[in-house]
DNA sequence: TCAAAAGTGTTAGATTTACACCCATGA
DNA sequence: TCATGGGTGTAAATCTAACACTTTTGA
């Protein structure tokens, strides 16, 4: 094969993951401390590097599945992060992306085995390199993106309570909502389908269990919260 | 320096800038035809690519001040692009970046001698690589940033009509918008101050023309439009 | 004198927000 | 029997959208 950029440098690309979680009311993110030098201890996002073969995004996918076991995760690209200096080893540019996953399907042996732990979103500690600053943004954009596209079930079970569906969203956005108007609007998208189905871990009288209904959803794609 | 990432397999890095305009209505972004093989002649972005010793930011601005000699440039990222075979001369990753600049303030001379053009947004023919891709993420992020920020005016002579500003919305937007209702929301932004200064160009009668205070601005921060 | 763009308010409809009580159940 | 979370409707306020005529002036 030809050789057409010869005159160019060769840098070292790598990606970061921001995996979101939704626990006990709290947005949280998964995140451990990081195993190599430079930087060994510190607390650090799950990232891996970019191989020639491979688009940055399989990259990404490749090391959600590494750290998870799950394939198909919902997971959008958060942006490209290039300071000189960001990474104390050498340098290295790091294309940073988010994930969402419900909790309760992650495997806790895969979360032992790398030593990986949910923390709030709301106390995160100071991070490796600009890993807070990753952070900081995929939040933003997450914030932004469950205002228009149903994204929230990627992050409950398939079947869950309104009561939890209203706690994810004020977990996201930081602030309460009131009952009977999250209701209404929820009544008004048809493919958020109420089950027969009755939860009766949260409360004593017990509550209707909604889900999804995706196909229903591409349909119609009035989604607004 | 200790090398720390020996293993891993470096690649190429490279910015591509998707510069918008206002002219004539319509909003324009400036393309030339790629001067280098692979793919010389095809209709292209400009780009260039990062060296190791500068932040990918900073790659984007020396790029655009190449092509336009300014800097200061209004200039946000729109993410990065990595399948394997994006460029058919070898693996490279790019970083896509949208600028906004005065269409008048563009110096011809340099417009010549890059053999750039402005294209009309709804017209932009088939380009090289994913640039259409590009562009295309480009004007969403870039129309979304519209309505919550003032970016507008980047794109304006530092003296405007209301009518030159409702017709740049109109054109990011791509739908026509009334115009007593538009200026009303005007009104209510106290940081775009009338003067008492005409602009005989576009009409018989005259109109009066705007300016964006940015400082006034930076107190008050409600902006919506 | 007329064509072309500038400028200006009101009203109906839609959307959003605030708000309080009864229900079912397990402990 | 009572504490806990589940479930429900209405009215006021705000915001949005639709709409038409007068003014100025250069050609």
């Amino acid at each position: 094969m030809t050789q057409f950029y010869i005159e160019e440098q060769k840098i070292l690309l790598s990606v970061d993951c921001i995996i979101f979680g939704f626990e006990q009311n709290k947005l949280k993110v998964l995140i451990g401390k990081r195993k190599m030098d430079p930087g060994r201890g510190e607390w650090s996002l799950y990232g891996g590097f970019v191989r020639n073969d491979e688009s940055i995004e399989d990259a990404a996918n490749r090391t959600l599945f590494e750290l998870t076991g799950m394939r198909n995760m919902y997971m959008r690209q958060v942006g490209a992060f290039g300071s000189v200096n960001r990474d104390p080893g050498e340098r290295v540019v790091s294309v940073a992306y988010y994930a969402l996953i419900n909790v309760a399907d992650y495997n806790e042996k895969l979360q032992a085995e790398h030593a990986v732990e949910w923390v709030d979103i709301a106390e995160v500690p100071q991070m490796f390199s600009d890993h807070n600053e990753m952070i900081c943004k995929a939040r933003q954009l997450m914030q932004q993106k469950i205002k228009t596209e149903p994204i929230s079930f990627q992050l409950l079970p398939s079947l869950f309570t309104l009561t939890q569906l209203q706690r994810l969203y004020e977990a996201v956005n930081g602030e309460e909502v009131d009952k009977r108007n999250f209701r209404k609007r929820i009544k008004d998208m048809d493919f958020i389908e109420k089950t027969e189905l009755i939860d009766k871990q949260s409360s004593k009288r017990g509550a209707y269990l909604y889900r999804f209904n995706k196909k229903m959803y591409n349909e119609e794609k009035n989604f607004k919260l």
